[in-house]
DNA sequence: CTCGCGTATGTAACCGATTACATCCCCCGC
DNA sequence: GCGGGGGATGTAATCGGTTACATACGCGAG
C-alpha cells in the first residue's frame, strides 16, 4: 500500500507538506502543490483513516447502536442518519441486536476509536445506565428513550400528543367507547401511545375501562389476538372503535376484524400509528398517526454532529418531533381522504 | 482517556504484558493476568481501535457500499449482514448513495484504513470498473451485480430462474398470453427477470411480443402505467396475464386493473418479484417470488469474511441465490395457497 | 557449582498520519 | 551591503497500540 512516505519521496518533499496538501493546511507554493497532487493521483494515495484517527483523534465517523434491524422503520431511520452524516462528511457505523445493558456496555466499550459520537436507540431501561458510564464529554444522542432530563441529549416522536389527537379524532366522529390496543408496557413510545390515549378519553370526559387497554407486543399477531379479545366483550362494554399502538396490530386487528365478519369502518373503525407504506394499501385504507422517521434521524444526527463540533458549549436536552394525523378510510370518516395536524 | 500505558504503570507491568492479556497471546502468570485484569476494569480501559488498527492493519469492521437505502429490502439486506460480521466480531461500516462511478471511487477511497473489505452493491455498470482499481488483495464481494467470471467474488439472486418458473407457472394455468412488467433496461437484476420471462415463453413455443414487454423503473407509479398501457391493447393481443418484474410494480398494476373494474385474479392474472411484507396483504393476496434478502446478506458476508481470513488462498467465484415461488391468489391458482419450488 | 533451557517479562521499533518547531531562503528597506 | 521578516519546507515527536528481540530468572542435569 502507498503511504505518504511514498507520496513525499516520488514528488521530492517532505511528509509534512505531502500533508499539509491533503489537508489545505499551512501555506503551500502552487507549484510544489500541483506537483504533490500529481503524484499523489498517479500513484493512487489515499490516507490512512486510523494513522489519521491516531494523531487527530477524530475519527470522521458516528455510531448508530440499534436495538434490532428488523422492518421498515430502522431502513428509514438509517437512511435519514446516514443522508445527514454524509452530508456532513462523517461515516456511519452500524450495531445493533444492543438491548441489553452488558451488550451495550460491550457495543460502546468496541467502540472507542471508531466513532466520535453515538446514536443509541434502546428500549432497555439499563441502557442510560451504560451510557452515563461514558466520559460526559463523549457526545451520544438518545433515540425514543424514557431518559430525560440534562443529562441526556434526546430526541423522541411526540407519542403522547398523536395518540391523543387521534383518539380525540375516533370520539368526535361519535365514538363513546374507544379500545385501545397497547404495546409492552416497559417500552417508552408504547408508553407515551397509552398516555395519549388516556388523556383523551379523560378531555372527553369517558372513564376508562382496563377493560379496553389490551395488552400487545408491536406484533401482527398480537394485534389480531388482542382484537379477538375486544370482541368477546358483552355488548354495553364492546368498544366500537379501536386504537392500536402501531400499525403492524392494527393490520392484525383488521384480519380478525375480516374474519368476524364485522365491517369496518361500519361496525368497528380502526386506527394504527406509524403510517408504515403498508397502511395505504389495506382494505380499507389504514388511518394512522404519521411519523416521519428519516426526519427523526436526521435531527438526531443533526444534534450529534453538533455536540462533536461545539464540545463543552453544547447545550443538552430533549427534542420532540411533531407528528401527523393520516385519515384514510378505516375510521369511518366517510372515506375522505383528510389529513389534519394535531392540535 | 486511559491508555494502555495507564494499565501497565497501575498494574507495575510494562505495556507489553498488558497487550498479552487482553490478546491471549504469549505467556503470563496467572497472578499477572488477574492483576491486569482487574486494573484494566477498575480504570475502565477499552484498547484504542484506530492504534491497533495502525500496527496490526486489522480493523475488524467490513464496508457496506449501497446505492441507496430506501424500503425494506435494504435493511433486510443490512440485517442478514450485521448479523453475520457481528457473529464473527465485525463491525459495520455503512455508506449509501453510491450509485455512479466518481461517487464510488471516492467512497472506496475514503475506505483506506477503515473496514477490511468490501460488499458493494451498485447498479451502475461503471462500478465495477472502480472495484477493479483495487488492490487485487483486497477483498471485495459483488452484489447483484452483472459483473461475471473470475475477476471478482459476487453474489446475484437467481432472477433468471424465478422468473421463467413463475411464467411457467402462469402458462400452465392456461394463459396463452403473459405480458411483462420489466424493469430498468441497465439494472442486472431486471435483466435476468427479462430473461427468464422470455426462455419460458420460448420454452412453451410462444412467440414473444414486443407490446407485451412494457418498461417500468421498479416503482409502483410505473407498474400502474404500465398497466394501463397493457389494457389498451385490443383484444386478441391482449394478455390474460401479467408477470411484474418486482412487486412494487405489481402493486400498482392492481390499482389500475381495480380502477378499472378488471376482475383478479378473474379476468388478469398478475404476479410479481421479491415477496416483499406487504405482498400477502394486498386484495388479492400477491403471488410473487420469493427472495430471502437476509439471506443474501449472510452468504455475501460469509464470502467477504472468508477473503479476509484465508487471504491469497481464497478462491473467487460467482454464487447464485436460489428462489421461491409463492402462490398466492393473484395469479388465480383459484386461491389454494401452494408454494413450489423453482425447477 | 555451573551450564543450559524454557518461561515470564521488559524495551523499543514500528504502523502512517499530523503538527510544533527549526531552518532556510528570498526579498525588501535602509 | 546587511539585517530582518515572512513564506516555504523539513525534522522529529507524538498518537496508542503490537510484537520482535533482549533479558532475567528458576530449575534440573551433569
Amino acid at each position: 500500500m502507498v503511504t505518504i512516505k511514498d507520496v513525499a519521496r516520488a514528488a521530492r518533499v517532505s511528509v509534512a507538506t505531502v500533508s499539509r496538501v491533503h489537508n489545505n493546511s499551512g501555506p503551500v507554493t502552487e507549484g510544489t502543490r500541483r506537483r504533490v497532487r500529481a503524484v499523489a493521483t498517479r500513484l493512487g494515495y489515499a490516507p490512512h483513516a486510523a494513522a489519521r484517527t491516531l494523531s487527530t483523534n477524530r475519527t470522521s465517523t458516528v455510531g448508530v447502536l440499534l436495538p434490532d434491524l428488523y422492518g421498515e422503520f430502522y431502513s428509514e431511520l438509517i437512511r435519514g442518519i446516514d443522508q445527514t452524516a454524509q452530508r456532513h462528511g462523517y461515516h456511519l457505523l452500524v450495531a445493533s441486536s444492543h438491548d441489553r445493558k452488558p451488550t451495550i456496555e460491550a457495543a460502546l466499550q468496541s467502540m472507542r476509536g471508531r466513532v466520535d459520537g453515538l446514536l443509541v436507540m434502546s428500549p432497555a431501561p439499563g441502557a442510560y445506565g451504560a451510557v452515563r458510564d461514558l466520559p460526559a464529554s463523549f457526545p451520544v444522542v438518545l433515540l425514543n428513550s424514557a431518559a430525560a432530563g440534562r443529562a441526556f441529549d434526546s430526541l423522541a416522536v411526540a407519542n403522547a400528543q398523536g395518540a391523543r389527537a387521534m383518539v380525540r379524532h375516533l370520539i368526535a366522529l361519535g365514538h363513546a367507547r374507544v379500545a385501545m390496543i397497547a404495546g409492552p408496557a416497559k417500552n417508552s413510545d408504547a408508553a407515551g401511545r397509552l398516555r395519549g390515549y388516556r388523556a383523551a378519553l379523560r378531555d372527553a370526559g369517558v372513564r376508562a375501562t382496563p377493560a379496553w387497554e389490551i395488552p400487545g407486543d408491536f406484533t401482527e399477531t398480537s394485534g389480531f389476538a388482542a382484537c379477538l379479545k375486544l370482541l368477546a366483550e358483552r355488548s354495553p362494554l364492546r368498544p366500537t372503535a379501536i386504537f392500536a399502538a402501531n400499525d403492524a396490530m392494527a393490520i392484525g386487528a383488521l384480519s380478525a376484524l375480516r374474519e368476524a365478519h364485522v365491517q369496518v369502518p361500519g361496525d368497528m373503525a380502526v386506527a394504527g400509528f406509524d403510517d408504515i407504506p403498508m397502511a395505504r394499501y389495506m382494505h380499507p385504507p389504514l388511518s394512522t398517526v404519521r411519523v416521519n422517521i428519516s426526519a427523526l434521524g436526521e435531527r438526531a444526527t443533526r444534534r450529534l454532529l453538533d455536540a462533536v463540533a461545539n464540545g463543552r458549549q453544547h447545550q443538552k436536552r430533549r427534542e420532540t418531533l411533531p407528528v401527523t394525523l393520516v385519515i384514510r378510510e378505516s375510521c369511518g370518516g366517510r372515506g375522505q381522504p383528510a389529513t389534519a395536524s394535531p392540535p
